[in-house]
DNA sequence: CGAATTTAGTTTCATATGAAACTGATTGCA
DNA sequence: TGCAATCAGTTTCATATGAAACTAAATTCG
């Protein structure tokens, strides 16, 4: 039993902007993600992309600029400029691996790692506070919800 | 009763930003996003802004450009280009009000419409195929739980 | 009235983004 | 070996995006 194709009255199916998935999960993402990166520029003078690159290597350090991009699904381009920007302004180390010297091993540094324990309670901070108004069993369904639709996204390409 | 925060041996709470909601949100939305509008710059050189304007005149023909804000959260700039794309390529129709000579009143053509009718079935079954591994009841849960965000999230910078 | 303000929509400008071309290192294989 | 193919990462270039300035029309109010 599918769901019924709701039609207008010239025969056209229906489509009502404000109930299409694709949509209402794009507008509610940017919305988050503006709300996000504006916050951590002002504070901390990073874009969005440069965070993302502390995000993981604080998670797990020593990776290479390619690992990064497999591990955020950012784009290659991406990853190198936010490597470059973070560079320059110190808040990671950048060496390179003795065996292929072109695979980069990026860690934070010193002042990296302090910003980064600064932000990491500002990220959960704002995380509960969007789920605040969901009681655990919605949670649990968002959480498992968004992973089946990870996961079918992902196979309908290949 | 709160969720617990995990710590690294450091003492620095931790952040997996595979289970970090915006980043997960991100990062799905995109993907569907790029999906989507890849396919319609194929087949129909519509760019998604534009395809945007379409999906709401197709549903409510005769707003002006700043009502077609309104209702997709869009950005006036990309509305006005849209609109400035669409009326080349004769998709949509403009005229002004009469009270108002400002107020444009836009409507989809022939041609648009011929469009809108070819893309509205597509843009269902993608929707299909995305929702087809979840249950009827997850389904339910997927919108409520994204409209309960959505509203949260309004309110967050209210 | 008519000057000041507001509104609809457009243009400009500065930044963000990603595809494709490129550089230099590594690997595969004749 | 050594040359073609591949890979990591960077740069270039063309397009996308949005804030702010702008234009023209409408409204407010002395």
């Amino acid at each position: 039993m599918s769901k019924p194709q709701n039609m207008e009255p010239n025969g056209v199916p229906e489509l009502k902007l404000g109930e299409f998935l694709p949509y209402k999960l794009s507008v509610l993402s940017n919305r988050i993600s503006r709300a996000i990166a504006d916050s951590y520029e002002q504070r901390f003078g990073l874009k969005l992309p440069e965070w993302r690159v502390m995000a993981v290597l604080g998670e797990k350090p020593d990776l290479s600029a390619s690992q990064v991009v497999e591990r955020t699904a950012m784009d290659k381009v991406a990853v190198s400029r936010a490597v470059s920007g973070l560079l320059e302004a110190g808040r990671i180390n950048r060496s390179f691996d003795d065996r292929d010297r072109r695979r980069s091993i990026l860690s934070l540094s010193g002042e990296g790692e302090a910003i980064y324990r600064r932000i990491v309670p500002m990220a959960k901070r704002y995380e509960d506070a969007l789920l605040q108004g969901l009681n655990g069993e919605e949670k649990r369904q968002l959480d498992s919800v968004l992973d089946k639709l990870t996961q079918i996204e992902h196979e309908l390409w290949e």
